[in-house]
DNA sequence: GCTAATTAGCGTATCTCATACGCACAACCG
DNA sequence: CGGTTGTGCGTATGAGATACGCTAATTAGC
């Protein structure tokens, strides 16, 4: 490749009319794995196991998608089909803390897709709506173009980041554990009060809430300050 | 395992006095495997590639390690293995600041450790000495110990997801080469104006820096507000 | 020292996967 | 109805992780 799956995502699909009919395509194949990879996680996304569920050859998959990490970047790309839906004429606000929300319940929806929003990958055409999307609501309020992507990294990244404790939660207890060592009084204090005063375990905080409300303040007095 | 890891990461040492003496150790196993992934990428630490740079034997590695996962477990909570140093006595937001600048960093220093950021683990004790000190920033503020969690989390999700472009533009040209379809005019009206402004390619605002400032804005809010 | 116990090093075999190659088949064109 | 073109897919290959079990190097106790 070397175009870091550009021609992939982007490429144009002509249906050649001549030739034998396909009985595969891309978008099933895509949507297949993404079935498998939401009910079984993404380890379990093989082409053998993937071809089984389709009914066809294991080689076959290889005329529609050119290798096994391409498909994982179509399938990245296929969880953000159609961008979120932002309430109009509520502000900024409002919207961009609908588009975080969204973002959120993607990861939710898809856990294995976390970890690939932080590997390196091209911007396929999903990921380009979400992104235009979270840009035009800074862009409505006559931000500079730069300073509307620095504003929009902000929230996705503190929205990425936020949300792996939420995920790993779930099936990981163990986060927490090693504070049961009988040095972590001493080496970790802090921590070890955090727990010490159950706030852990037992969340009256919504943390993503919080995180985000402050991610957003600070935001809005830059532009209230810059308007 | 099913512990997620823990009894690997937090495991006592206890070094037998019996029996033939370890060649090879846990140290030495994983801080190779951590320059192999530094200088070639995760990818290329395999089980082979490794025991060939310690001059051992493939399976002598199993001795010392459980496995090829827990061993990138190890891996990533070995680049953490030094606390950041942050400056005392200049408040809060000077040390959140160096702190943030300190994972970013780590992050710069290890890009392979980026995606397993996001992935699944147990915490290790790295890991949770760099939290034990971020979570002691914010309860010097007098901070319940629950807001203390969020508030690093908003710091620390802010960064990781900040992270991201950084890295992958260095070997990643293709980001937006999408905007060259024709029809990207329409379909990503904000993306093409930001490019068309040319802030993109070349950045004349500190992406990463302004972003940050904005997160500890809005934790400086609600600081002051609930002093 | 000698022997048994203990633990590390590691060769071999196996199993899982991704994938290159090439043949056979189906549809369309003339 | 043969040629063209693209698809389906069986087989072979090679890389990678790792279970098993033998061998080697120590020390504890006699």
């Amino acid at each position: 490749m070397g175009d870091g799956g550009y021609e992939l995502l982007w490429g144009a699909k002509t249906r050649p009319a001549r030739g034998r009919p396909p009985a595969l395509s891309r978008e099933r194949i895509v949507a297949e794995a993404l079935a498998i990879a939401d009910a079984e996680g993404l380890q379990q996304v093989s082409m053998k196991h993937l071809a089984e569920r389709l009914g066809s050859g294991v080689m076959s998959l290889y005329r529609h998608v050119p290798g096994k990490d391409e498909l994982v970047a179509l399938m990245y790309d296929a969880t953000m089909t159609d961008p979120p839906r932002l309430p109009e004429g509520e502000g900024w606000r409002a919207a961009m803390t609908a588009w975080a929300l969204a973002v959120r319940d993607l990861f939710h929806a898809h856990p294995w897709a976390l970890a690939l929003a932080t590997a390196n990958h091209a911007m396929g055409p999903g990921e380009a709506r979400w992104l235009d999307t979270a840009l035009g609501v800074f862009e409505a309020e006559g931000l500079p173009a730069e300073i509307c992507l620095a504003a929009v990294m902000a929230v996705n990244g503190y929205v990425g980041g936020a949300v792996r404790p939420e995920i790993q939660g779930q099936d990981d207890p163990h986060w927490f554990r090693f504070l049961q060592h009988e040095s972590a009084r001493e080496d970790y204090p802090h921590v070890y009060r955090l727990v010490a005063e159950n706030s852990f375990t037992v969340p009256t905080v919504d943390v993503f809430g919080f995180g985000l409300e402050r991610v957003l303040d600070g935001l809005e007095r830059y532009i209230e300050d810059h308007r």
